[in-house]
DNA sequence: TGGATTAAAGACCGATTGGTCAAGAATATA
DNA sequence: TATATTCTTGACCAATCGGTCTTTAATCCA
């Protein structure tokens, strides 16, 4: 966002607003599934506009999927971190999260997995924005699996942590297609005593 | 592949060849990662010819989504389900599987979790045929619980199914980003510990 | 009021996209 | 050898791609 007093003819729409709407874009369809003409309809903004606030195609999906991150992910990392209630029914949320989506027939998924599947191996600076999204919800599972598990040592929380975000993601990518969403649910579940051991 | 004996030109290319090269390339790209003139390029096939044999793009997709669940999904299901070593070590080299093709700078992952990130909420028909590959995965999966726990019921034998689906398909995405490779062989030991109970 | 500066609008660019077509070449059968 | 059938080649197509440029409009500061 620019300067409110800064020189020159101001803008006018908000940055983080039409970052939003790219965002949407991007992780729905994936970034060779996004067009600058399907950009340019969804922010009614001109070419240039978009050029001059956000730089070419590449830099609007990381700009994007920095949005994801600091709206989506920093927002389920704090959940998991702290709340009203008890660390383990945190995690059982987290990874319920999928499932309630998937039953709202909501089939978008996790823009940090779909961009991993995506573009991960052909993006450097991809790969590198969905790990930074990634290692931050490994540190709040262990957050929360060290209030369930005081006693466990820092490799072991780590780890599953780890096994944790693996479900997380799991999830996300079966809910996308047609696997049966009700044994995933009796899967969740199991995956939620596992958490007590 | 056509027949031996029919009228005409006989075609100069073996059709399954082929679409294991148009296959790789989907594989590492996504649908909107090819374009035509890759898959010229990688067959060393001209449109028409391409056109001819395995239709339009989005055909010739899933073709080779179809090649993929021929050549590597019925494997691996098949070697979940028979195999010399026990029910227990064939799931661990199933799960352990996502990590090692990591440790050999092998990031290209699965097709099938690829394209369910990818397409699946875009064209019916690839969601359909990334359920068929999980379906029958899962039901593999199944089939070495069995072996393992033969007193639990077919919903719990599914659902831990299901779990270890997430599993391996979450380890499959986060291969594909930075995420710290040895913390997830300690899950996946973890995991294979879980599978005991 | 007059620069200086920035944004908006949309024409414009070459390159590439997915897809088709017409002509010639290779085969089987008759 | 003639014909029917299929395959290969490469030119060809309109549409779209990502990206730029010029013109005009809006603002700040002096």
């Amino acid at each position: 966002m620019r300067d409110r007093n800064a020189p020159g003819r101001p803008r006018e729409f908000d940055d983080t607003e039409m970052l939003r709407k790219i965002m949407r874009l991007f992780w729905k369809n994936g970034f060779e599934g996004v067009s600058l003409s399907m950009v340019m309809k969804e922010t009614e903004l001109q070419k240039a506009s978009l050029y001059a606030a956000f730089g070419d195609k590449r830099s609007m999906y990381l700009k994007a999927l920095g949005q994801y991150h600091d709206d989506i992910v920093s927002d389920a990392a704090r959940a998991l971190k702290k709340d009203t209630v008890p660390a383990h029914a945190r995690i059982e949320r987290f990874l319920n999260a999928p499932l309630a989506a998937a039953q709202k027939n909501d089939r978008s998924g996790c823009f940090l997995c779909n961009a991993s599947a995506d573009q991960s191996d052909l993006d450097p600076a991809t790969k590198t924005q969905v790990s930074v999204g990634f290692d931050l919800l490994t540190a709040a599972l262990a957050s929360a699996l060290r209030e369930v598990h005081p006693s466990l040592d820092a490799e072991e929380i780590d780890a599953r942590a780890k096994t944790l975000l693996a479900v997380y993601v799991g999830f996300r990518i079966l809910a996308r297609s047609d696997v049966a969403i009700d044994g995933l649910e009796r899967a969740a579940s199991n995956v939620g005593q596992w958490i007590h051991n």
